[in-house]
DNA sequence: TCAATTCCTAGTATTCCCATATGTTTAACA
DNA sequence: TGTTAAACATATGGGAATACTAGGAATTGA
C-alpha cells in the first residue's frame, strides 16, 4: 500500500519546475541538483510525464522540460497515474464464472464495500489537489525561510 | 499502492468466519474450501489475526478459531493493519539535517498537503467499515441468490 | 492411541522496483 | 561546421518484497 519512490521524485520535480520555470524550458540537471535526484532516473520520470501530455521538451543544447498545461490545470492524481498508471487499490481479477456463487458473493461484497470505497476517497482527495496549489504553498514556506534568514 | 493478496484473503477469511461461526470455533480448512484458498497459508495470516487479538484459537482436533470481539467491535482498519502494519502511503525517511533546506521545504510541502492527506482520507474509510457492516451485506447477496434459486 | 487441527519455520520462485550505465539523436552556439 | 549540452532510448544488475509450498511439532478431542 505504496506509493513508488517513481511517482515522488516525479512529484517533487514537478513542483519544482513549476516553480523555477518562469515560462521557460529547465534542464533536468537543474532540477536533479535542487532535489538530490539522480539525472538519469529523472529521465525516465519524464519520459512518462511527457508521454501523459504534462510536460513537453526541448530537444539539443539549451533544452528542457517545461508544463505542458498552467499549473492549475495538472493535479496530482493526473501526476499518480501518468507515473503509476490508473489507481486500483487491489488487483483482483473479476471473478470468473468457474468460480462458486458463494466466493463470488463475497468478492463483490468486500469490492463494492470496502475496495472500491477506498479506491474513491483517494481519487476525491489527489483530484482535488493542482500543481499550482503545491506551488504556492512551497513558496510560503520558502519565503518563511528566507525571512529567517535576515532577522 | 496495492493491497496485498495476503491482506484480502484475511478479510474475505474472516467475512466468511463471521458468517459461519455462530460462537462456535470454525477450522480452517471450511473457510480454505468455501473462500478457495490455501490452508497453509490461511494458517499464516491467522497467526497475524491472532497476535493482533482480532481471533482466538482452540487448539487440537475438532479446534479452530473464533472472533475474538463482537464484529462490530472489529473495523477493516484493524484487520488491514494487524496484517500490513501501519497504514503508510510513503515511507519517506523524515528528512534528515544534512539535506539542504530547498528540498526539506519541498519534502514538508508534499507530505503535509498531499501524502498525509490521502493517509487520512483512507483511514477514515476503513477505521469505519466494521466487520458487522461487511457479513450483513455479505448475507444480503446471499439471501438474494437463494431467493433466485427458488423462484 | 489416533486423527484432526493449530502452530511454527524453512525454503523457493517470481515478480517488481530502484538505480546505473551506455549509447543515440537533436539542436544551439561559437 | 564542429562541439557541446541536452533529451531520448534501452538494457541490465541487484535487491527486496511477495506469494506460496512443504513439512514437521505440539496439542487435544474422541
Amino acid at each position: 500500500m505504496k506509493i513508488s519512490t517513481k511517482t515522488r521524485y516525479g512529484l517533487r520535480a514537478l513542483v519544482d519546475l513549476a516553480a523555477h520555470s518562469a515560462g521557460e524550458q529547465v534542464a533536468l540537471i537543474h532540477i536533479a541538483k535542487r532535489q538530490d535526484l539522480s539525472v538519469n532516473y529523472l529521465e525516465q520520470v519524464f519520459s512518462l510525464l511527457k508521454k501523459a501530455g504534462i510536460v513537453r521538451s526541448v530537444k539539443g543544447a539549451q533544452g528542457g522540460y517545461m508544463l505542458a498545461k498552467e499549473p492549475a490545470k495538472i493535479t496530482v492524481g493526473d501526476i499518480i497515474r501518468s507515473i503509476e498508471g490508473e489507481i486500483c487499490i487491489v488487483d483482483e481479477e473479476p471473478p470468473s464464472d468457474s468460480v462458486s456463487l458463494v466466493l463470488k458473493n463475497m468478492q463483490q461484497c468486500i469490492w463494492d464495500n470496502v475496495w472500491q470505497k477506498m479506491t474513491e476517497s483517494v481519487r476525491e482527495v489527489i483530484d482535488h489537489i493542482t500543481l499550482e496549489d503545491l506551488m504556492k504553498e512551497y513558496q510560503v514556506l520558502h519565503i518563511d525561510d528566507n525571512i529567517m534568514y535576515y532577522i
